[in-house]
DNA sequence: AACAAATAGTTACATTGGAAACTATATGGT
DNA sequence: ACCATATAGTTTCCAATGTAACTATTTGTT
């Protein structure tokens, strides 16, 4: 019995559980109230704090892959949220940016984003949710160093 | 600007994304050094420790659906590593259960899955890691309560 | 006993998300 | 200047995942 795992004390599930519980619920409410998918949305949100930004720009900010970041970004741009212009210092670039009925479409849907966060974090106090915002980002930096050896170790 | 909300301090993202990049890693590793998926893995790991079970009971344990169940025992059974069989006392029941074939992956498995958690938990105290847990619960509890919740609102 | 409603599990269909291949442009070395 | 290599972004293809419909069996109500 030296083995012995418990699924439920081990992080990877807690983590996938929690994470999938909290994305349901809160994809299902950008979709209902916004008709937005949360990468449509997370593209939103960056767009509206850092202005204009070519794609790659996005991936990096938001570790989605270049491929979600295509596809949202061209929804976004139909539905005329994103204005997408040549980048003139480099023909290969898009330059994204919100649209005027972007940012309303951002400042109508924030303040409820907002209000979902406060009612996941109301059984924790303002340190613990410090604590837990920088231990996941330590996890997830644990993550992708081991995901960059395991690489390493292949590729050799 | 009443309404900014960063993307990278808002609960949802930072979870989706921690977990996302374990997620990743942890698959990875499984695919390639056992040829399992981490449903195929969470079955062979609740297996282990309850003996044997319904596949509603697996769906309670791991909170997969029951299709994601189905499919994932499919492949186990084929790959000789569980068992099914019928159960007596309720005809529309399989009983699902760990070969002798299972439970050695699951021996070879388990300590491995272990060291990854610890790499990954490594800048982490045991307090720390503690309070995790706790909190990822918490707010597993409060997004399947908001989900009901909204539910309901909808049926009315 | 008979039938409506509920439950376990499977099958079929649609959606999503990621990897690989591709196009176009840029960069660096010779 | 020219070519090999790298990068930004798109398209194509495929695997994973969820939803809805279905089958078989059970349970509860009359």
């Amino acid at each position: 019995m030296s083995a012995m795992l418990r699924l439920d004390a081990f992080l990877p599930y807690r983590l996938s559980a929690a994470s999938n519980a909290v994305s349901k619920v809160i994809a299902s409410a950008y979709q209902r109230r916004f008709n937005l998918s949360v990468p449509e949305w997370r593209l939103i949100a960056v767009l509206r704090e850092v202005g204009e930004s070519t794609q790659q720009n996005l991936v990096q900010r938001t570790f989605m892959d270049k491929v979600a970041v295509s596809r949202a970004a061209e929804r976004l741009v139909q539905r005329a949220l994103v204005r997408r212009t040549e980048d003139e210092s480099d023909g290969r670039a898009r330059l994204l940016s919100l649209t005027r009925k972007g940012r309303t479409h951002y400042d109508a849907i924030a303040p409820e984003a907002r209000a979902y966060e406060k009612r996941l974090l109301a059984a924790l106090s303002a340190d613990e949710v410090a604590a837990l915002h920088a231990m996941l980002l330590r996890i997830q930096n644990a993550a992708t160093a081991l995901e960059e050896a395991a690489r390493e170790s292949n590729a050799q």
